[in-house]
DNA sequence: AGCGTTTAAGTTAACGCTAAAGTAACTTAA
DNA sequence: TTAAGTTACTTTAGCGTTAACTTAAACGCT
């Protein structure tokens, strides 16, 4: 109990007389190494519970088999659904994942990025924080020779691969579901128009409107925050003005629920008095009872395909061109 | 643009004519290099875009500064919050961390531990799966001399430190609250006996409820899950049972929301008609307007805790002793 | 028997860095 | 005046692995 903490390959090598590499080896099942040895290695590996030193190997392998991972926050059913799916991918892969958080401080972002530098991870993938301006890093990253894929949250204007969702299109497609059930008078419950998100969306909105030649009031937009309580009180100012849409259109799934909670609060029954759509970012839909509409993201498609452009970028790092895919919503009714 | 990617100590102590030592030693600030020399070193180490290779600094110097972090999910506010904060704690004390995420399944949460150790990290925090039994893992870890700090999620028997809440104070207070307030007939919503929470939180609502010589109505106690539908079927069930109580106590903020949305929905008013008092776990309590109360768990402390008994017993490895450290819930009113 | 091939190892030289132990040129103190 | 620091470096020796090469024996084939 004296003795070092940690069993190495050499520890191993000795017992077991023979040469380190020829552990190192049989470990790694090296077509070099007989099968007989290959199993005393194994055993005796697991006797002395060895637990290889990936600081070492990575140092000696000039790889890590890791891919870096930074997102802007874990709240909002998003982040964490495309997480999920991002380690699943890379789970099947053989790949760690090193799983940072910036909070939208670009500060903590360029922190991360920079460890995973130091790390030396074989990839990094970034949905970017919303305050980011300063590309310095992703060109620091680049000449170090290490891939990067930006996924949701991407910035104009970079040179790498990036997996997008057509957040113009998703809401262009709900507002049309919405007039073909026969709703002229439809309202959008929107996201900051400071956020791409909110943005693109709305966007969206009206396109589908002008499309198809209906009235926009200005008192049925409301933009606001992408959190419940935004969608309560948007609620609410529209009850109190007196004048209500037969539809409500919410950026998201949490501003449906706020507008769900005062609408039943003020007796207006959803989706009977007021009919309502939304956007929705990964969580399961607990309104499919009430039988609500929502556009869907393919929240689990990013994450897998993001893994995927990467692993790719790694593998076939001299000849890589920038990919971009946008990722198209689904109805679900 | 040919030459190798990564720019080494190597590389700068060329340029400047100095051992490799030397540079090491004035990025790091060691105080064996005059500030003149520090300068230059640092000065070229910028330029050059020199990045630390964490691999070989931490094969080297034994130590990798970096802790590793295991939770069993992301979805529900605690745990983001708690991993808020220890990120928040480890930054400070200018520790990395490696965040990983178990999906409550233990034979990923094994796979995540073996990978921290192989990464060699100075310590790990974990809160176990709710389904892990086996406890090899962490004898093993021990012997590699790393120490471990469990938070939230524990497990009896073992000889490691903890950080816990005290589910079933928490919630005798909840329920005391509520009987100080005049209430008699009180409901519960309690989570699965089967997981320690919703146990411990139970068993509280029993011992105030005969503290104070209260009736329990079997029909009031509904078990059920930690998430919203559950609240939502939960409060249907009772609904139409008929025989409504004055106050529902609820596991959760998640259950207290459901009950609200059905509540709401058929026309109760909260907490006019119920009251409601729920532990919160993180969250802000969105029904601070509507002068609800909860009894709130202190995770930012928590989770600051945890680091700190850590750092701790990294610092002082040979002669720690288990820690068991149990935070009290406040009432919010 | 002689030759190429296969199998199952072993040897060597890194990977990029740091701790520990020098060293040489200057101070300082009694 | 000289032993004992101090300052600012350098040298040496790893840390635990792996890639690339070398070696030795055994095998099959002509």
């Amino acid at each position: 109990m004296q003795k070092s903490l940690q069993v190495t390959l050499s520890d191993i090598a000795k017992k077991l007389n023979v040469s380190i590499v020829t552990v190192s080896k049989a470990l790694r099942n090296h077509p070099d190494i007989s099968s007989n040895t290959k199993e005393r290695v194994k055993q005796l590996a697991q006797e002395l519970g060895y637990t290889p030193n990936y600081m070492a190997r990575s140092l000696a392998a000039k790889r890590s088999n890791t891919i870096g991972l930074v997102v802007p926050k874990l709240s909002n059913y998003f982040y964490p659904a495309v997480i999920k799916s991002i380690y699943d991918t890379t789970y099947k892969n053989k790949y760690n994942v090193l799983l940072t958080v910036s909070y939208e401080d670009p500060e903590r972002e360029i922190h991360h990025l920079e460890t995973l530098m130091s790390m030396r991870v074989d990839g990094i993938l970034v949905s970017l924080s919303q305050k980011t301006t300063e590309t310095f890093i992703f060109n620091k990253i680049k000449k170090m020779g290490i891939p990067i894929v930006f996924f949701d949250r991407t910035m104009d204007g970079l040179d790498f691969s990036s997996i997008k969702v057509d957040d113009h299109n998703a809401a262009y497609i709900a507002v049309e579901h919405a007039i073909k059930k026969g709703y002229k008078k439809i309202a959008h419950f929107a996201g900051y128009s400071t956020v791409n998100i909110g943005r693109h969306r709305f966007d969206g909105f009206i396109e589908a409107m002008n499309k198809y030649n209906l009235p926009i009031y200005q008192d049925w937009i409301i933009e606001c925050g992408f959190s419940q309580e935004y969608g309560y009180e948007a609620f609410m100012k529209i009850y109190k003005n007196g004048k209500l849409p037969e539809i409500i259109f919410t950026v998201g799934f949490s501003v449906a629920l706020g507008v769900y909670t005062a609408a039943t609060e003020v007796g207006i029954k959803i989706p009977e008095d007021i009919d309502l759509i939304f956007i929705g970012d990964g969580q399961v839909n607990p309104f499919a009872s009430r039988s609500l509409s929502c556009v869907s993201l393919p929240v689990k498609e990013m994450g897998a395909k993001a893994v995927e452009v990467l692993i790719n970028e790694i593998n076939n790092y001299q000849s890589i061109s920038p990919k971009h895919i946008i990722f198209r919503a689904d109805l679900k009714i």
